[in-house]
DNA sequence: AATGAATGAGATTTCATTCAT
DNA sequence: TATGAATGAAATCTCATTCAT
């Protein structure tokens, strides 16, 4: 008996990012998927139950990567705005390593699939940097407001610029991650 | 005849809105809206060369409503603290009363529709808010950085508050606005 | 402006039924239908809501089609044997001048879709000849019993009968008819 | 691994006759059918040559079993009329207990399977019921007619009335059979 | 201008069957 | 023998658009 194959599963995940960013999400079709993936479209079906399982799975998927990537070496010992920094600056080169990943999740989480995702679950992934805000507040570093607020000051201008990098011409270098990175602080700290 | 047309021009913009809201975008289909609009598929193509054109168009209108709405008695004379502090309340006043424009404008600029839009057109609507800003870098009010960054920190986080409040739990009351408001004139004042 | 096509919807009638003869329920897939009929298969998505009631649509056309043809120059007045003998020849006449009707009501009425269809509906085409019994049964000229077993010995012969004559080799000539009879009248008469 | 094989092999009889049941003809594919069964689908292809010869093999497999049902004590010695009227009752019983079987002939003799079974294999296991026929006719007993005329009305009519009950709401009582019986037998009696 | 009919192209998904272990 | 993986073929149905009135 045949048993099922990392490498067909990877080239689908490959695949599905390749031509969302190509094509958009709308004319990302299973056929084409397949035919991008080398597999049959009736092979899909072996991995998962729908289209719509593919593209979920394939959103999970880069969440828990860029989870690990900004993750990486995380240093819960060292002075907050410097763990804020460090992961300001991992999140940027995650997102230029692969901005095509990162264009998936724009597209996915503005159509109507997001809401079959389990944001608790996802949520559960950024925990560890979510807890560093949480203890700025309690050694009232970060300004005590609605965690919501702080999101959208400390992770969300990083989308904003990098779509704007992604889509324009804005160029997105040291310096400027940098300085972005002042605003950004000066938002949230007390 | 021109009543007529208006009355279906509008009908159009209206169920288009609606269907994108209700089904996503790429579940509206042509024959769908022309039902939700109460007119014909073919009557569609009397108003709008295509499809792409009449999705396009329909994010103009809305783009150019928000603009409108933002900028209503707009007074360029007061301290650019208060200009700013009162487009940012206008603008989630204006979320809040239209949240499927709203909506409408997401879905569309992650859609590969997006790319088909001027955006310099777009973005004169806005040049009355973006000269107070020029402005106040010139008058060192506001921190001389790349205008992208400013926007990421400025305009940015209100969408990524409509969104939480639209997607969750999230209350978006007069306070937590003014609170908001706050953290982004932390981040860009000088 | 077009209008429907009286003419496509009987070929659409007359392809099903075709289909159905020829290769059988299950494989009259909807494509072949509409090549058989020499229109798009979307051409059937125009005159019926889906596949299911376009065969739906055609058994009952069937049934009112036999209906109709059996209660041809009804004439109430005559003798209870009379009448039913009557329509006991029209039957088998209309089954021998349209087999493929009959074969696909029986097809059709074994088939899961048989539930879809209103059987009131269709059981009121056949109220006249209905009536005749139960005047019968009223003038103590019919056996007193459950309608349903007189239906298996008056009509549902036919049935049989038919059925062994399109699938096999038995020859329903006028002799034959007429001995059937007999056997069915002395199963019901008093 | 005899006994493997045949608890397999009832395994798939049953699980098949249940899903057409279920689902009707047309919807029971291969896999769900193996499913059913808690087997592979590539199984069934080691117990059956193909798909049809599953359906085929039950359907005979059924027929056998009834055949058995109905000439379960049979005394070829009694009186005609009472011999048939045995075998009635019986039929009934073996219906009204394994409806399921029943339903199955019934939707596989109508469907374009029938013609790929033998049906004088079929017809040789109730020669015995139909000698005792054949010796009512020689006797003077029965009418002298076609032999498929005969049926219609003293096998057919049970299984209208049997369909009659499991479609609607037709009470099959002992009463109503020998009710119905004597229809069937003044219908065939000289 | 306005429209319902019509359709080729293509969508998602399931099918019966074979493959490779 | 027994199986889950794999797939070409085909299923039903919808799409954006054009036709004919």
């Amino acid at each position: 008996m045949r048993i099922k194959d990392d490498i067909k599963q990877e080239a689908l995940f490959e695949a599905t990012v390749k031509l969302v960013n190509e094509i958009g999400f709308a004319s990302s079709s299973v056929s084409k998927i397949a035919k991008e993936a080398c597999v049959s479209p009736a092979t899909i079906y072996v991995y998962h139950k729908n289209k719509e399982d593919l593209l979920v799975t394939t959103y999970i998927q880069i969440k828990k990567n860029i989870a690990g990537a900004i993750h990486k070496d995380f240093d819960d010992s060292l002075p907050i705005r410097d763990i804020l920094k460090t992961v300001w600056f991992k999140t940027f080169a995650h997102i230029a390593k692969h901005p095509d990943y990162f264009q998936y999740t724009e597209q996915f989480s503005n159509s109507p699939y997001q809401s079959l995702v389990d944001k608790q679950d996802i949520e559960a992934y950024f925990d560890p940097i979510v807890n560093v805000l949480l203890k700025g507040i309690e050694q009232k570093i970060i300004k005590n407001v609605d965690f919501d607020i702080l999101t959208a000051f400390i992770f969300y201008p990083i989308i904003a610029l990098s779509n704007a990098r992604v889509c324009q011409e804005f160029e997105l270098n040291d310096e400027n991650i940098e300085t972005a990175f002042t605003l950004a602080w000066d938002a949230i700290k007390l």
